[in-house]
DNA sequence: TTAGGAATTCTAACAGCGTTAGGAAGCAGG
DNA sequence: CCTGCTTCCTAACGCTGTTAGAATTCCTAA
């Protein structure tokens, strides 16, 4: 009975292609134009078939986000390739906010609201690690003792976030954008090499 | 004819009595509870009132978003009693973070894109001034020539919203969130002020 | 005082949204 | 053939923002 093979084949097939028909409308025409109807209409089918794929607009939606964030992922991974800590840093700031311009609705979704906030954070996560790796590597390379990873892991994922988020809001452009986040960063550690305690 | 003056002053009260409705509802239920049809039960019409007092839902959420940026410029001038303009900065980042932390849904409209980028932009201003102006007496006081004063204007305030709304996605908590803006910004300014060239 | 016009408010409706129910079509195996 | 399973569509529900039109009230002017 290979019929069934061939039915699970197609299942999965069309689940696809629905997936990527809700990315082509995102980038599109920007997320209020991504609904159910439209994204069925799209793959040629009628609205109710998109939820024998996904339990609701909130799943296929979420599988956007992994998507964006394995896109994030592969931009922070060609950072990798710079040689020197310091350089690699600044390169990962901008390629992130670099990633956050040319594909301004996925990152819209990626950090609104429309997902929770703990799907969110999950889906980040593999980014996030790449920069944890990264300054571990850096503090260990300045003999720099960080008291808490985690926590300034998130003081520069937060300040690379709020001027990406900055600048796809329009007023500067990408690569000031980028700069900024590169300055940003490369002022946060310099500040902790130097290591003066906070009050 | 005083009558007409306080047919104004009528309109102008159910006005404002929308406006609070809309922000009660807001602060109490979140930003998917906030319908018409929902403010308008709470200040006992019909939907259609609502438009006599607003073009459109939009034109109503800036009003809450105008409302909110108040808060917010409330919160930083209180933090212009700090004495000494570095623990001043930090006193802004943490206020601001604070604020984000206080009113999450308010915060949550008044940097989503339920309201246009320019707009959201013209609203922020008044606060962006307040951190502008101390920016300005912080690099007269530490004798640093800023070579883009907004530039540098933006950077701060990219990362400081970077890390409330970091703070806001739920799993680090508000004053750890108002300790890492804290250091971020020491950082960036400690940067500034030892004066290292990017690159 | 009364007629008329303006302002106010309502109900009903439209188009669109996410989502679900029910039935029609096609395909598998006995 | 015919029974069951999967797939698909039409129709509908309840919700959203928004508008049209009628009804009511209130003020003004003759």
């Amino acid at each position: 009975m290979p019929s069934s093979q061939r039915r699970a084949r197609e299942r999965a097939s069309t689940r696809d292609r629905i997936i990527e028909a809700a990315l082509h409308v995102l980038e599109n025409d920007g997320s209020a134009a991504l609904t159910i109807r439209r994204i069925a209409t799209d793959v040629e089918y009628s609205a109710p078939v998109v939820y024998q794929h996904f339990a609701n607009k909130e799943a296929l939606v979420l599988e956007l986000v992994a998507y964006g964030h394995g896109l994030l992922l592969a931009e922070l991974q060609e950072a990798l390739g710079e040689s020197g800590i310091d350089q690699r840093m600044l390169r990962i700031a901008a390629g992130y906010v670099r990633f956050a311009g040319a594909h301004p609705h996925l990152y819209e979704v990626m950090n609104g609201t429309a997902v929770p906030a703990d799907e969110r954070r999950r889906a980040a996560e593999p980014a996030v690690d790449v920069l944890k790796d990264q300054l571990i590597t850096w503090s260990q390379a300045h003999d720099v003792m960080l008291t808490d990873l985690d926590e300034a892991c998130e003081i520069i994922w937060g300040t690379v976030y709020g001027l990406a988020s900055l600048g796809g809001l329009g007023t500067i452009g990408n690569e000031r954008a980028q700069r900024l986040a590169e300055q940003a960063v490369h002022a946060i550690l310099l500040g902790w090499r130097t290591g003066t305690p906070l009050r």
